[in-house]
DNA sequence: GGTAATTAATAACTATGAGTTATCTAATAG
DNA sequence: CTATTAGATAACTCATAGTTATTAATTACC
């Protein structure tokens, strides 16, 4: 009998954690499913503990291996994380940040930073990935994303976050819509109309604050479409099928036939913060972090 | 040769860029030296870095080792934190204890509690509310909590109770009331005064206890004030308002114009007891009267 | 209900590679 | 210029991961 857990156990693990099949998962690992089974429950008499209930044909998790299950993924990904960087380290570089973001920091806010980062780091590589608010909390948890930019007021303990980026919201009307800024005074005069809204769970900071605009306007808005992609949203007010509240600076980098109203004179604002975890090792995203802190500084 | 990297691997590692040297780490692995060599050179081939740079007698780390003896430990560490862990959640030992205490046992009692459930059972977390006497009791019949800190000599059927903390009485003065612990001898000093205290609802125990304490002295207290908050009654105190007896852990925590003396030759002490369900299912909650248990009897 | 198919576990075997002992080379200390 | 101490090399062994073959048990299907 073997006294130690090591990487190979975690692996099989995984494999049988995620097709919950031994012969399937065995298949994966290119090894014979006798061998894996014996692997899983060495491992479970290694750790004192039962991950799988293999009752009749159903393989599944414990609690405890359901547990395990989250761990082993952040372990292993940390793993992989680490060997990368282990490259960079010894060529002198720094190593790579891995940054999620939601598509309206794309407009300007990561532009910005990359071409700091590469002037001041040139050594730090940079991997971008357009994700969700919640996919981006969740990536930073198992460590797959180092940083993250996203609009939440709160995100969980161990996180640090940090707004970084305050922009006014617009409205956005179809091009030939019969008011302009000229004749625009408030959120009030489109009370009657269908909003289109990016939906409550891809933000649910961005879908509230856009209620208590219309609130504070004196009237609740009707909510015909939600979407997670702003190309969508602005699609669908070019086809006359509502009007929506988004972040200005959304206004760029899109050709649509749809115009904008910046709502300067309330005080609802969209908010992106940066946010990362606590106790993230890279050694690279320290520097990320500071350069955006010191330009928020820099800015006020 | 071997493909992957095993946590042996690390182990090994970590042992020589501990010592720096190859035969003390052998030794202290309980391997022989050989066989850490040639591990370590595997990982070297593996991971297709150098770790450790061997001139002439001395073995020293490279860049990339330093930084990878830093990840090492912290993944060996969140390991050992994970085995930990997962023993724990395999015996149900995650979830929640629900507290309930009065504001006297918040001076000291609950935060020794805390931190050594966090210590011991860092997968159980606690939620503390402060509530009177009898709402406490209500509320563990009501399951709506799990434990309770009360001052109460009698509890209803089906609850334990085990006195945890004793704590002398002190006399509560304005600051410069003419008397001091030098020329105070007993309470009957304060016959004429006019005492506040908690209310009898709230603690029926205590109140009984300080007419008790008052008629041991020879008199029969004149209450002017009644209240739940000990703030409140030491800003009474505070405005000559009348006098107080309380149980002394209360002095530390408030800052406020009023003095203690300590009643230390009274019979009559302030005794904080634990409470809780006996058919409460809560497994978490086993582990958390145990603690307190083991240290109310190693304090003996 | 009985046969076929599919599951994971068990048993017996094999072969890889971790770890062994013995030895070597080289550097410093005294 | 030996004696000592370092790590590397070489040859061996042995524990065990992973193999094939088989069993036991459940479900699916006609």
């Amino acid at each position: 009998m073997s006294y130690l857990i090591e990487l190979r156990h975690f692996k099989y693990f995984l494999a049988v954690a995620e097709e919950l099949h031994y012969r399937k998962a065995a298949e994966k690992l290119n090894i014979s499913q006798p061998g894996l089974s014996r692997q899983i429950k060495q491992m479970e008499e290694i750790l004192e503990v039962d991950l799988f209930v293999r009752s009749k044909r159903k393989v599944t998790l414990t609690a405890a291996g359901e547990y395990l299950k989250g761990e082993v993924e952040f372990i292993l990904n940390h793993l992989e994380v680490t060997k990368k960087q282990l490259k960079y380290v010894s060529q002198g570089d720094f190593g790579e940040v891995r940054i999620g973001f939601l598509g309206s920091a794309m407009q300007e806010l990561i532009p910005k930073l990359l071409i700091n980062l590469k002037d001041k780091f040139p050594g730090i590589r940079t991997s971008l990935e357009e994700v969700s608010n919640n996919a981006q909390i969740n990536a930073l948890l198992k460590d797959r994303l180092d940083m993250g930019f996203v609009r939440l007021s709160r995100v969980p303990d161990g996180f640090n976050i940090k707004p970084v980026y305050e922009d006014t919201f617009s409205v956005v009307l179809p091009e030939q819509y019969p008011l302009s800024s000229q004749n625009f005074k408030d959120v009030s005069q489109l009370s009657k109309e269908n909003f289109i809204l990016f939906s409550q769970d891809y933000s649910p900071l961005y879908y509230d604050t856009i209620m208590s605009i219309c609130e504070d306007a004196g009237f609740t808005p009707k909510v015909s479409h939600k979407s997670v992609h702003a190309h969508t949203i602005f699609k669908l007010v070019e086809n006359n099928l509502g009007v929506a509240i988004v972040p200005t600076s959304l206004q760029y980098g899109f050709q649509m036939k749809v115009k904008f109203i910046e709502l300067k004179n309330i005080p609802q604002k969209a908010v992106l913060s940066m946010v990362w975890k606590e106790d993230n090792r890279n050694p690279a995203l320290r520097h990320c972090v500071n350069l955006l802190l010191d330009e928020a500084s820099n800015a006020n």
